[in-house]
DNA sequence: ACCTGAACACCGTTCAAGT
DNA sequence: ACCTGAACACCGTTCAAGT
């Protein structure tokens, strides 16, 4: 946390990097202006020389995680691929950069402006698209209906804070067993998950599973949509 | 806004009503304990004694929402229906709520705890799956390629601000000029989509028709995979 | 039981000032 | 050009006190 070896002069750079390493050392709301300063070694205002403002400084936030995940994907040999593959291990890299910064999601979230970096990435699915045979028609809806995926995490609606998902992944048998009573099926889904399971300390569900499962749904109906 | 009418003593459900209001009116942003008070006719540690914090009162918003959802679903006439037409109008219905409180979506994204209201709907979700031959695995899968479209939002990745969704709404012919050069498959899409327009001061992106189109597409790929 | 006033520990930010 | 100190206007929250 404390970088405060490099004597460096202070950069719109090096301000950022520090504040990923924060908002991934603790936490989006440790990520404040005066602490993010200390961690420089420096003192509150002298961010604002590099950077207008808090909003700001979020916007450079993301901005380093596409850069990373611009990066990643550009490492990609997608030679002999055909779309859905290439697609696949696109957004399947993305998902490792932003295991990475589990904040990410979240922030992405809070953002209004898109970040100019977004296009130049959404070119690259676009084009992908485009010259396997899809109209523009459906490509423009294939993007919306991809959601975050490009990005590396599915919506998950209700806590992203560990990579469990939405249901709880600790569920004892006392509490499946008053479920029973006004949510059965519910229960029985647990139950039956649960039961068939390779390695039940795991919980029970997998978010590396989910993850792919809503990507294959959507690529395969994407298919059956190509002109 | 000032709803100092009514004399009647504080409570839980009075202060939930008046902050829901108040962020449709004014945006979460403007959800401060000192201006809820205020609100009420009443100072800001008053709300104390009704809700623990804020946190909690950012649950109780929640809570207020999905009450409603609740409420337009459980309205639904779902006899002789199948299985995709009944989810198909109940996420349609929950659309219809998150439109009017534009803010739902990203403060529904903030919280980490599962609202127990939740489970309900959930169930009433899992049990037509089951009930239409689902198995418990590809059911339980389905819950998760819905995302957050159970809730009645397609999660937009940027700014949920107006509801024209995550590509510029307002595209003038320069900017697309501009764009044609390193982004020549995004500006040739936005031509194409702009050009057989039926009314092109809508904008092209029309976030019906995209939450439309992403529901039919998992609906039409979970009933390939049914057991 | 229900509400309040004053106070505390924090924010982001401004602005004039230092080097 | 780059950084700082003191100050301002806000937060959420505690706590002892009022009725």
């Amino acid at each position: 946390m404390k970088a405060k070896t490099s004597r460096a002069p202070l950069s719109r750079e090096r301000v950022l990097v520090a504040a990923v390493a924060l908002a991934d050392a603790e936490g989006v709301p440790a990520l404040t202006m005066r602490r993010l300063a200390a961690d420089l070694g420096v003192e509150a205002m002298s961010l604002y020389y590099h950077l207008p403002g808090k909003e700001s400084l979020l916007d450079g936030l993301v901005e380093q995680v596409l850069g990373e995940i611009a990066a990643t994907v550009s490492r990609l040999d997608s030679s002999d691929k055909d779309w859905r593959t290439q697609l696949r291990q696109r957004f399947l890299a993305a998902r490792e950069v932003m295991l990475r910064h589990p904040w990410a999601p979240g922030l992405i979230g809070t953002r209004s402006a898109v970040p100019p970096d977004v296009y130049t990435y959404y070119e690259g699915i676009l084009a992908t698209l485009i010259e396997s045979g899809f109209s523009y028609r459906v490509a423009h809806r294939a993007l919306h209906a991809f959601g975050s995926l490009p990005l590396g995490f599915a919506q998950e609606v209700f806590s992203p804070t560990s990579a469990g998902g939405s249901l709880e992944t600790e569920t004892g048998e006392a509490e499946i067993a008053e479920m029973a009573d006004h949510l059965p099926h519910l229960a029985a889904m647990v139950t039956a998950e649960t039961h068939d399971l390779a390695d039940p300390t795991l919980g029970w569900c997998d978010s590396q599973t989910e993850f792919e499962f809503t990507l294959d749904l959507l690529l395969d109906g994407l298919e059956r949509l190509r002109g």
